[in-house]
DNA sequence: CCCTTGTGTGAACGCAGGATGAAACGGAGG
DNA sequence: CCTCCGTTTCATCCTGCGTTCACACAAGGG
């Protein structure tokens, strides 16, 4: 996902931290022309600017954003309480506002919903471990960049393995994790499983999958290197 | 100025209070059915939703008012903070929305933004993926260039469906999201709205919407292709 | 070296889940 | 009241895939 534009350079710490712990990039920027020099490839995701410390630089900054020739949106904007009468006459410079102190949780559901408005679409769910991607949200998977075609149980049993790399699993752990605890089977089904996966994986990256002799099995990496 | 329509009825005083302090006429409805009877002749200025006390008769309300011919808007949403979370899937059913308890000049303001944004028409009414259209104004679809002739139904499973496009859903998720949450009825019933719309998507494009065994049904690829 | 134990391999079975066809239901309009 | 059309439900067929088996092979221990 491409950055955020933030401003003032540095952001507010909390707007920061709020914006990692929902993990979404970021850059801060002291001005439109700073903006783009530090500007991405492929553009900006969007901006938020926060306009309660220097409310002049937070609106001309806004207003050149606009007046690019592919205007920069969506824009958010940061205000104090006391700034809110003075939103009427700028209804142009911005898509949305959030009032600040705000809560992170608030400021999250702005970003994606505007996200939607604005048709960029939220961030997709994602496992990933090396070439390995797994989408939760369409339910399909791709390994060196070529999709997979896993059956629903497949699916199931690599998304459990590739969230908890490393560990080891006895194979009646994965039957009660994976296929349920009411699940009464031979323990077998669960290699064959794992064959296929394998399979599907590819001779290169079999090798995700390890066997564990009279243990069970591990995807990826021992902590301990291998 | 029209009057604002608010639910639920009658509306949390505060909400009035502050609504009558701002001068915005408004009328309350406990349903759609009451909305309807109650419309002034020059319909809705715009409607604000309070969904932290009934959430359920609320988005339904929402829905309503969105399925209306001439969609009512803008839509405002109240909500608490703990309902925040569950916006993400119902982006469709508003267009801002407001942390209650809320501050009266929040919302004012968010009330004016509102009116400015839709004002100038900011509203998409097409949805394209492909060759695929949905003229949501016109409840016209078209693919490859030749109008679909689609029921309501149909159109509307459609719409929900090419607005997320790769996303899987359940069929208890599409029923409760496109019939309604207070829909009792056979999943099954999916599957036969599904069918009819792949028959008329015709055969080239009924791939357009794609079974996941076990799971559910989803439209388009992910952005890695199939 | 054989024996035991554990895992990979190939193929077959059987069932659940989805597709399909058709009939019943219900509301709107004449 | 009847008819038409959209929706829902039911019964049936069919296929995919999860499961199981039998066997071959590999690893480790005495």
């Amino acid at each position: 996902m491409e950055p955020l534009l933030l401003y003032p350079d540095p952001p507010p710490p909390e707007l920061a931290q709020a914006l990692d712990l929902g993990g979404y990039p970021w850059k801060s920027v002291a001005d439109e022309l700073n903006a783009q020099r530090v500007e991405p490839d492929d553009g900006w995701a969007g901006a938020i600017i926060c306009a309660d410390i220097d409310p002049e630089g937070a609106f001309s900054l806004c207003r050149a954003l606009r007046k690019r020739d592919i205007p920069l949106e969506p824009v958010l904007l940061l205000v104090s309480g006391a700034q809110l009468s003075d939103l009427e006459l700028r209804d142009d410079l911005f898509d949305d506002f959030c009032l600040a102190p705000f809560h992170p949780r608030e400021l999250e559901a702005r970003l994606k919903h505007l996200f939607w408005r604005t048709g960029r679409g939220t961030r997709p769910e994602l496992i990933e471990y090396g070439e390995l991607v797994l989408n939760l949200e369409t339910y399909q998977a791709a390994c060196a960049a070529k999709p997979l075609d896993l059956t629903y149980m497949e699916y199931e049993l690599l998304k459990f393995l590739a969230s908890h790399p490393g560990k080891v699993f006895t194979r009646e752990t994965l039957l009660s994790r994976v296929w349920g605890y009411e699940y009464y089977g031979g323990a077998r089904t669960v290699d064959v499983h794992i064959r296929r996966l394998r399979a599907k994986l590819g001779e290169e990256h079999a090798n995700l999958i390890q066997t564990v002799r009279s243990v069970g099995y591990r995807f990826g990496q021992s902590r301990w290197g291998v």
